[in-house]
DNA sequence: ATGTAC
């Protein structure tokens, strides 16, 4: 018998839906339990937002962004004014070489240069070499094309079944979590050098996509991270805070924390509300001094802000929940979401 | 979120 547990203060509004689909999924054979984490939200079959375990393997739970996660890198600049950084990020829809290594991607993906505006764990802040002031470049990406074809290969034959062949699978798939993580580094080094600053080795470099095996049992996070013992970046929106925290979630919470401030509007919502609500000056520049470098209109506001719940919320939820503990907080100050004059790029 | 079809 599966259980399903939510990890939400009831002042905290989850979509009844996604509820729905942690159900469903707890429903499926062999599943153990279900961990939903406050930014939960619904998905493509799926929950976003979720832990899952279960003594087969599903690839459809993981999705096909298979090893998307958030890096954060200390980067070193003299004088970071918005505007200016702005015009001198590299063009992150162009890939390194020939696959799509060094690209962003599109939907909620992103590269921010954030400036920490409140240190929340003095010592663990330190242990990191941050401080008030401190500048770091978070990465929001994943492996592109190449999950997309692991899952799809795997769904054309099985659907949404389990993977008969794990050990075939997780071979695909951890080569995408590899990759993934090199697609963000790469990203960090073109933007480094694109501005002339010096980047530190990763902080933080967390998945949340993905699956791992131990001792029987299958745990995949869709839009969770690792909240055994490591920190992770949770990203609030392109125009508010986002907060580097302590991990250390137990079995209840399949060892997991959340990735970020979640939706709570599909993008179908976002863009018809927002079109009434924002102007597209108002978006790229937003309230706290920060620019946001994205050519495409539509995405601007599906990506809006009042898109997503409070990150301040759900860090309250998983303070509450002792699943994590705030380190430091972030305020952006230029995020690439993709390439500033669309019209210029070559097809 | 993605590549691809419309």
């Amino acid at each position: 018998m599966s259980s399903v547990r939510i990890f939400a203060s009831p002042s905290s509004w989850i979509e009844s839906g996604a509820v729905d689909q942690c159900h469903q999924v707890a429903a499926l054979d062999g599943m153990l339990h279900v961990a939903g984490m406050p930014d939960l939200h619904p998905g493509k079959g799926a929950p976003i937002g979720a832990a899952m375990t279960s003594t087969v393997l599903y690839p459809f739970l993981v999705g096909s962004d298979i090893g998307c996660g958030i890096a954060v890198f200390p980067i070193g600049l003299k004088r970071p004014v918005p505007e200016k950084l702005a015009a001198r990020f590299p063009d992150l829809d162009e890939p390194v070489g020939a696959d799509s290594l060094g690209t962003v991607g599109r939907g909620n993906h992103f590269v921010e240069l954030a400036r920490v505006d409140a240190v929340l764990d003095a010592a663990h802040a330190a242990r990191l070499g941050l401080s008030t002031g401190s500048l770091v470049l978070i990465v929001h990406s994943g492996s592109r094309g190449l999950g997309e074809r692991i899952l799809r290969r795997h769904t054309e034959v099985h659907g949404a079944g389990p993977a008969p062949d794990p050990v075939s699978y997780l071979q695909d798939h951890d080569h995408a979590v590899r990759w993934g993580a090199l697609n963000r580094r790469t990203m960090a080094e073109r933007v480094a050098r694109a501005l002339g600053a010096e980047l530190g080795d990763a902080l933080v470099d967390e998945s949340h996509n993905l699956v791992t095996y131990a001792d029987g049992v299958y745990l995949h996070r869709k839009g969770a991270a690792r909240g055994d013992g490591r920190d992770v970046l949770i990203a609030g929106t392109r125009g508010t805070r986002s907060f580097l925290v302590a991990a250390h979630a137990g079995p209840e919470a399949n060892h997991s924390v959340a990735h970020g401030a979640g939706r709570k509007m599909s993008r179908a919502d976002a863009l018809r509300r927002g079109k009434a609500k924002h102007t597209v000056d108002e978006l790229r520049r937003t309230p706290v001094g920060s620019y946001v470098v994205c050519g495409d209109r539509q995405l601007l506001f599906e990506e809006a802000p009042t898109a997503y719940k409070r990150i301040e919320q759900v860090i309250g939820d998983l303070t509450a929940h002792e699943l994590a503990t705030p380190v430091v907080s972030t305020l952006p100050l230029v995020t690439y979401k993709t390439a500033a004059h669309p019209a210029a790029r070559r097809r």
